[in-house]
DNA sequence: ATAGGGTTAG
């Protein structure tokens, strides 16, 4: 009962069961403990759970492996990792010590806060502790390598996993397949799917929606296509990614009628476009080749239905200082202020990019200062260190990007005359520099590098890192201060 | 009574 309702949160209730349970004479013993602290956990009141693991102590019950493992988990979720790692110390201090279950939290706990390798490093060593690996810590541990791109480490633990003689599960196999996919081995992750469904386990439709989307990006229409045909022979409704994955797949080979009835079809199942939805119509509109593509373009995003259209043509021409252009933007984020913040960061992208490639310039800009002070690009402008700053382009737009540089720069200049202080250092990073795994050419870097020349900002690239900028010292104080155009840049 | 995947966005 107190499981049920703790799923329910009818925490009053449980409370009420409890009273009345200690009337009848029944004490709650650990198993009671335990699942009260996991109904608080799961609902994210970690305070009224460490109450209950305090009161239990009180009432002279032990907490034993499932209440520590249980506190440790929902700390480390919440994102409070270092109480998690200390109820892990304290349950070793009561002589209990970890079994393959905590190892398995812990490990998932550690991966998931960006500790790989010492996640990794617990999974080596519990062996030596008496603690055999099951299906599901490796699982856990192939899903984080996945996760952090280490596609070959995750292959091996996979063979690693069948040579100590487990039999991969569904869970197992979509992670697999999604590694294959990453990888390029796309025929490999089809084998996977198929060696699944000998195994019996029957595809979800995640499963398939995975493989139409390797299939598009990868370029090949049909086999994106045949495998959402496939999804609906067995049976599945697609789910709104699933769509949105074969309507880009549409939309990059301007194949626009199918994607018209793409978004025809979602709407006679009922599935609502989402932001990602009108974000890929938007950004096909702004490559638009023609101006029969461009009207087809408008067409598809009426017919998407998503908010964010209305929001586009009622963008009001902006005015002597753009103020009206920044109301309407704050008013449409704040309405879309549940919407996650890529979500968010990927529409402003396609919309600051629209209007600037329509020589919208200075609603452009307006757009991107609201998108900025409402933190849907947190990691733009960052101080490094004292006066040390750094312009981060490189998840944006080539509109964007140069939109954002005008802006940031201007507001530097704002900074510096009213403070009178000037950054000693500006680095603007652009992304495809040195770490690029991508080879070809940048046209953000392009882009960025041209309007720097244009405007003479004094930069130069350092340790062979071509796609990052950097500006220093008095050159930079000097053309901070004497460049009155700053303020226009964005209007190029 | 406690642990695992879930797609878009480099």
């Amino acid at each position: 009962m107190v499981g049920n309702l703790g799923r329910a949160k009818q925490f009053g209730e449980i409370n009420k069961l409890l009273n009345e349970m200690v009337r009848d004479g029944c004490q709650p013993n650990t198993v009671t403990y335990n699942r009260l602290i996991h109904s608080y956990g799961r609902a994210n009141y970690l305070r009224e759970a460490m109450n209950v693991f305090n009161q239990m102590q009180e009432a002279g019950c032990e907490p034993d492996r499932v209440t520590y493992c249980t506190l440790i988990d929902i700390h480390a979720k919440a994102g409070f990792l270092d109480i998690a790692m200390d109820m892990y110390q304290r349950m070793q201090a009561a002589g209990l010590s970890p079994d393959t279950f905590t190892y398995s939290v812990i490990i998932n706990c550690l991966g998931k806060a960006g500790h790989l390798p010492a996640a990794h490093r617990l999974f080596c060593e519990m062996v030596g502790q008496g603690c055999t690996p099951n299906l599901v810590t490796f699982n856990i541990m192939i899903a984080l390598h996945a996760k952090a791109r280490n596609y070959q480490s995750a292959l091996k633990l996979y063979r690693d996993m069948k040579g100590a003689g487990f039999q991969p599960d569904k869970v197992t196999y979509s992670i697999v397949m999604e590694v294959l996919g990453h990888c390029g081995y796309l025929e490999e992750a089809e084998a996977v799917f198929t060696e699944m469904q000998r195994k019996n386990w029957v595809p979800d439709e995640p499963v398939y929606g995975l493989l139409v989307d390797l299939w598009g990006k990868a370029g090949n229409v049909d086999k994106a296509w045949q495998w959402y045909q496939g999804m609906l022979h067995a049976g599945l409704r697609p789910n709104v990614t699933t769509c949105n994955s074969i309507l880009r797949t549409f939309l990059r080979v301007h194949r626009l009628s199918e994607a018209y009835n793409l978004l025809q079809s979602m709407l006679a199942l009922g599935l609502q476009s989402s932001l990602q939805t009108y974000t890929l119509l938007l950004s096909c509109c702004t490559d638009a080749r023609s101006k029969f593509d461009l009207g087809f373009c408008g067409q598809l995003m009426a017919v998407s239905g998503h908010p964010a259209h209305m929001f586009l043509l009622k963008m009001p021409p902006a005015g002597t200082d753009g103020q009206n252009v920044r109301e309407h933007v704050s008013n449409f984020l704040d309405y879309m202020h549940s919407e996650d913040r890529e979500s968010k960061r990927g529409l402003m992208d396609a919309v600051v990019d629209f209007l600037h490639k329509s020589g919208l310039k200075e609603e452009a800009g307006s757009v991107w200062e609201v998108a900025a002070f409402k933190n849907v690009y947190p990691d733009a402008l960052r101080e490094k260190s004292c006066s040390y700053w750094l312009i981060n382009l490189h998840v944006m737009s080539e509109g964007t990007a140069v939109t954002a540089l005008s802006r940031t720069l201007a507001w530097f200049r704002k900074q510096m005359l009213v403070s009178g202080e000037c950054p000693s250092r500006i680095d603007i990073v652009t992304g495809w520099g040195r770490r690029s795994r991508v080879t070809g050419t940048s046209m953000v870097r392009q882009a960025v590098e041209e309007l720097l020349n244009m405007f003479n900002f004094p930069f130069f690239t350092e340790n062979g890192n071509s796609g990052c900028f950097v500006g220093c010292g008095e050159p930079l104080k000097k053309w901070l201060l004497e460049s009155s155009y700053v303020e226009r840049m964005h209007l190029l």
